[in-house]
RNA sequence: CGGGGUGUGGCGCAGUUGGUAGCGUGCCUGGUUUGGGACCAGGAGGUCCGCGGUUCGAGUCCGCGCACCCCGACCA
């Protein structure tokens, strides 16, 4: 909302220009006062171009950046440094935000008795296809098989069925950070692979009501954290019954659009109901002195965010970070000539890193590869501002900064650096922000013909928002007929209700919903 | 789990009718270089995915596995 109205504002004073419909890049170049033009070319000649294959660039770029790597086992990745110094951004600023809601980290195991995961009808079946387990330890047939958590619900339950006795123990906000296992058929790195890092957070309250708002308040907090740090437009809303999470009594996302229009699922939160609570037993006495169920609920975000990051704001030369999530803000490039000019710019370069320090996350690259190798080099992996320092720089006492999302320099003095870095850093942040959301908002349909649904999602891609009747075997044959899902009903939704015909069964719509093909 | 594709130095690839493996890039050493992926010279690096078969001889032909990628069905 806030982040939104600042967002055009910026807009308006750097010129960001509109991306042409379906496009992935801006064509032109800011050409602002004190900017210099540069030539829009392809500098980095061995990364597949989006367009032509939209997975392919995403794979290359996850390995190239050195994000991540394949690993030895299917469907499992090595998170490389580079990508854990990035999840480890996108977990301080989550953990940061928890914190201030209340939230307290606390840790449970990683191995599950398969009589807990039996506990909860609709959860076991859910999730039965995706369990691994370990049936042997310490050389014997295990009693009782583990499963590896594919998500710890029922383990926690089980504490908290220990831990709560009267209502004066609620509410209990608890969050772990940890990797989980689900078998995945298809993988992809970062976007589903079969062991993931995320955090799951579970609560239990004494009303239903308090906990529908902790599920729709640390919703809020995911889209926070997607759209004021990832720069990433999300739509918030309710899953359809077909979609929600197997043993919740609603389930509500953020979903975002990648830069081929399809959506990922950015972060989900779930009101449980009392479904786990009687399942493990979850009870309080309350002040009436009744023995009561709790309410619970679970919300998560994982290691696809950065998957979501790559896919929104990445173009042909690479990856493009976000700075508030960025490893590096700035990479500085040291350039000369001659022996005494090295001196001379590397003064300056020590200098100028240790007057950033501690400001902004500065990386110097003392390589001894070219400056345009570093230029490419740097741009592929996504680090948001470079700083060229050379003898032209170092007679000037000035520094040339260049955005990596518009390649837009500017000459700025050594002394004005502390300030106007923060405040590029930002413009640039606002700006990606805004960019995707342009591309969403071009690539989103409406439509009240299922004929033209039919042929928005099989050529544009894109979101379709279109009249809806919340009719579970109508989502299942438009999924078979399109391939499109429903992604979420948006809690924006007209003021006064929604009039006319649900597109598919012609009844009387009920709300607007969110169809697209997704990851 | 179905359909398709690919497995050859770190990465990307070539390898003809079967004759004992090569190119680009990266890496190491030395030197010259550095404002958009520099250059010269020297060098290291391969059980050609695995197993079996055909053959005097297999990266190449045949069979069986395995892995990975892409497209579907299932999912954060």
């Amino acid at each position: 909302m806030c982040i939104t109205a600042m967002a055009i504002v910026i807009q308006k004073e750097v010129g960001i220009p509109p991306r042409p419909e379906g496009a992935r890049l801006p064509a032109h170049l800011i050409c602002e006062k004190g900017t210099y033009m540069v030539n829009e070319e392809k500098y980095v000649e061995d990364i597949t171009d989006q367009d032509d294959n939209f997975s392919k660039w995403y794979n290359q770029i996850v390995r190239k950046a050195e994000l991540a790597d394949y690993a030895p086992v299917r469907g499992c990745m090595i998170i490389r440094p580079y990508g854990y110094a990035l999840w480890e951004h996108l977990q301080h600023t989550v953990d940061t935000r928890f914190k201030e809601n209340d939230v307290e980290n606390a840790y449970f195991p990683l191995l599950i008795p398969q009589s807990f995961l039996q506990k909860e009808a609709e959860h076991v079946e859910g999730f039965a296809p995706e369990v691994a387990w370990v049936t042997r330890g310490g050389g014997e047939e295990l009693e009782e098989p583990l499963a590896i958590r594919p998500t710890s619900e029922t383990i926690i339950g089980h504490s908290f069925s220990k831990w709560i006795q009267s209502y004066r123990d609620l509410p209990l906000i608890i969050n772990q950070w940890a990797n989980v296992m689900r078998w995945e058929k298809r993988t992809a790195l970062f976007l589903r692979t079969s062991e993931f890092l995320w955090q799951e957070g579970h609560t239990a309250h004494r009303t239903l009501e308090e906990a529908e708002a902790r599920t729709r308040l640390m919703l809020d907090v995911y889209r926070a954290v997607a759209e004021e740090d990832a720069a990433i437009p999300v739509i918030a809303g309710r899953k359809s019954e077909n979609e929600k999470f197997a043993g919740a009594l609603r389930t509500y996302s953020i979903e975002a659009m990648m830069g081929d229009g399809k959506a990922l699922q950015s972060a989900t939160s779930h009101n449980l109901g009392d479904n786990f609570a009687r399942g493990f037993d979850i009870q309080y006495l309350d002040a009436d002195s009744q023995r009561k169920y709790c309410y619970t609920t679970s919300w998560g975000m994982s290691t696809r965010m950065i998957g979501g990051l790559i896919m929104v704001h990445g173009d042909k030369s690479g990856l493009i970070l976000p700075p508030r999530l960025a490893p590096y803000q700035v990479v500085i490039v040291p350039i000369w000539r001659k022996e005494k000019e090295r001196e001379a710019v590397l003064d300056m370069v020590n200098r100028v890193e240790k007057m950033l320090k501690g400001k902004v996350r500065v990386k110097v690259d003392r390589s001894d590869n070219t400056p345009g190798w570093k230029y490419n080099e740097w741009e592929m992996r996504g680090v948001p501002v470079r700083m060229e320092i050379g003898p032209r720089d170092v007679q000037n006492n000035n520094v040339m900064l260049v955005r990596r999302d518009n390649r837009a320099k500017e000459p700025v003095p050594v002394e004005a650096l502390e300030t106007r870095l923060p405040e590029l850093l930002e413009e640039l942040q606002k700006a990606l922000y805004q960019r995707a959301l342009e591309f969403r908002e071009q690539n989103t349909h409406t439509t009240e013909s299922y004929d033209e649904f039919k042929e928005i999602i099989a050529e544009k891609r894109g979101f379709v928002r279109v009249k809806w009747a919340e009719d579970s075997a109508a989502e299942t044959a438009i999924k078979e007929e399109t391939k499109a899902t429903l992604r979420v009903i948006p809690f924006d939704q007209p003021e006064g209700g929604v009039q006319g015909k649900c597109i598919y069964t012609g009844k009387p719509a009920t709300c607007e919903a969110i169809f697209a093909r997704s990851y």
